[in-house]
DNA sequence: AATGAATGAGTGTTCATTCAT
DNA sequence: TATGAATGAACACTCATTCAT
């Protein structure tokens, strides 16, 4: 087993899936791109779905090292900000695997991995909403509602910002922040004809 | 050609693909489900790509029938929550069609239609916040970043909603916007130590 | 059963076979052509084959009828040239008939018909050369190889006169006959060692 | 790629497409006909239809090297039985591209090669006639007739031998080309009002 | 006599996977 | 460890024919 060749086909399946998306992609393409021999493919995978289920876990493992915990002793913002910047920068050195990603595809057997992961981030969100609530830092609401809406959110910009070339991506994270939060946020002042909401 | 044999597939089609995916899904399935022979499909549709097509286009018709232009001479919030709350309950009474269209699927050739009319409404809500900006009732902020966070987000609940029994649309539209709002909205108060951005 | 709708399938049916091929027409391009619909096809014809041999019979009759026995007590010259002509010039009239029937095809089922037809008259060419030879008019030959040249030269002349719009066929049927009888050689001399042939 | 394989192939394809013509074929028959499974086949051949073309480029290929360019310096006669003996002797050697070749069929797409082939012979006969013609050694006549007439008499004829055993070709080609050159008539006298012609 | 919607057996083609070398 | 020829199940699409009206 030789890392290189294993390595030379995860690349080639990252960009041919990302490219075609996963049904388009064959096999063909792959071993095309990465320039090894068909039977070659089948001695580091056991099936064209095995491949992908293990880029997939591959991204997950890394949106998991990116995403810390946030600390409470320290300025929550600033680390929401650096968790956001940090899955940008991911999302931007790999684009092919962003793309991957976030093309849902309805076939929940291929991608429950990743499924999963956006549900447990949800899951984080909202808990993490509800602890604000009741530390009385951020107003009553949905948090199942608003969790899904924030992330919703981040994702649909970062494949916006896919075909963009140069991203600043510490701006794109402050101002998603700035602008979840002064919607999240428990603020002061009235808003306009708002308050019959 | 009969207008309820059409429909009689369009209807079967539907639920195929949103329970298989486009490409999981099988013209056997799509007449099976119908209830008619091999044949009969071809004599309606051209191709499995077609009828998809065929599909999206109606969503997209149905969706703008749905989202109405803005009247600034009236209170501009009620008539957002209105819209949203008319694209959350088509979204509800079909959502067979919501499933479809939500997953994001690569192949542009298959879903431009949807990807245009997203594209559209991003639009349309760029130029929103630019106006809204201008009147001076919304902050100032990268507009193209926050029209994708604000469609993403919507999706993403929608999505989240799919597999609720009763879901109270009217509430949830404006939680939405409540929290769009005061996220764009220009504010007076300053947000605890959040100035720094 | 109307006499009329039925000519206008063979009408129509003569055009499609003609320009397609038997392979390539459709039932679909022959009622189009008719003007008539789907069901009305199998009132009048069988199967798609049927309509085909009813064709070729019409054509092996009308051939029937233009080839007309060589009384030898006048010039028989003349006579195979007016039998010729009478062929050609129907050929020329027919122009779809005689596509159709001079593409060989090698369904056996489908064109046994013309098959049948060309050998019977190779047959009654070969009998005339046989007799041309015992009365001494006709040189000595292997009249299966004569009789098989004979009728396929007639053949690929007309083929080749499908696409002429004015055709001289008094003149055609002259030349080929001239040609037959006495060859492309100018008489006299003889040539080089072919004397022996 | 083996070549065995793709001679396997081109093998059963002359047999099946020769018994049953081009449309009757199946893919099954010509890949059970070699012993492959049905993928293999697509591996050699890019789909139906080029797998003729290919049988009908390889026969255009070994005719023309058959017909020899007559050498004006020699005996012309000779040469032209020894070509016309070659193509008989390439039809009997390989009958079922004979019977595929000259089964002339309609679709122009798939037999324009051949169609192409005969055109280019048709010429080369002319130019050859209008020599002769020029040369004095050959009657005046019209010589697209005359080489249209010529051509479809070695057809016909080759498509009468090929349901015959034994063939002494070198005799038949002596035969056609004596038949050519001098006609049916034995010499001499005219005949009845024919003299004029 | 005519219609045309419906049928379904049939066929070319694709592509993930295997296996002998 | 690598190769690539071979496999065959799977599937979209066609089109002659039927039949209820």
């Amino acid at each position: 087993m030789s890392v290189q060749t294993r390595g030379k086909l995860l690349r080639a399946a990252k960009k041919v899936f990302s490219e075609k998306g996963y049904y388009n992609a064959q096999i063909s393409h792959i071993i095309d791109t990465a320039g090894v021999a068909r039977g070659t493919f089948y001695l580091y995978f056991k099936s064209k779905e095995e491949i992908l289920k293990e880029i997939l876990k591959e991204v997950v493992k890394e949106l998991k090292d990116r995403i810390k915990e946030v600390d409470l002793r320290y300025d929550p913002i600033d680390q929401i900000v650096a968790n956001i910047k940090r899955v940008l920068d991911f999302a931007l050195e790999e684009r092919d695997l962003a793309r991957i990603v976030l093309q849902r595809n309805c076939d929940p057997k291929l991608f429950s991995i990743i499924e999963d992961f956006f549900e447990e981030v949800t899951l984080m969100v909202e808990t993490s909403l509800k602890k604000g609530i009741a530390l009385g830092l951020i107003r009553e609401c949905d948090t199942y509602v608003l969790a899904k809406a924030l992330i919703g959110g981040v994702k649909e910009v970062i494949v916006g910002l896919l075909d963009k070339e140069e991203v600043d991506t510490e701006k794109v994270a402050k101002d998603l922040v700035s602008f979840g939060l002064r919607g999240i946020w428990k603020g002061g002042g009235s808003y306009g004809g708002f308050g019959s909401i």
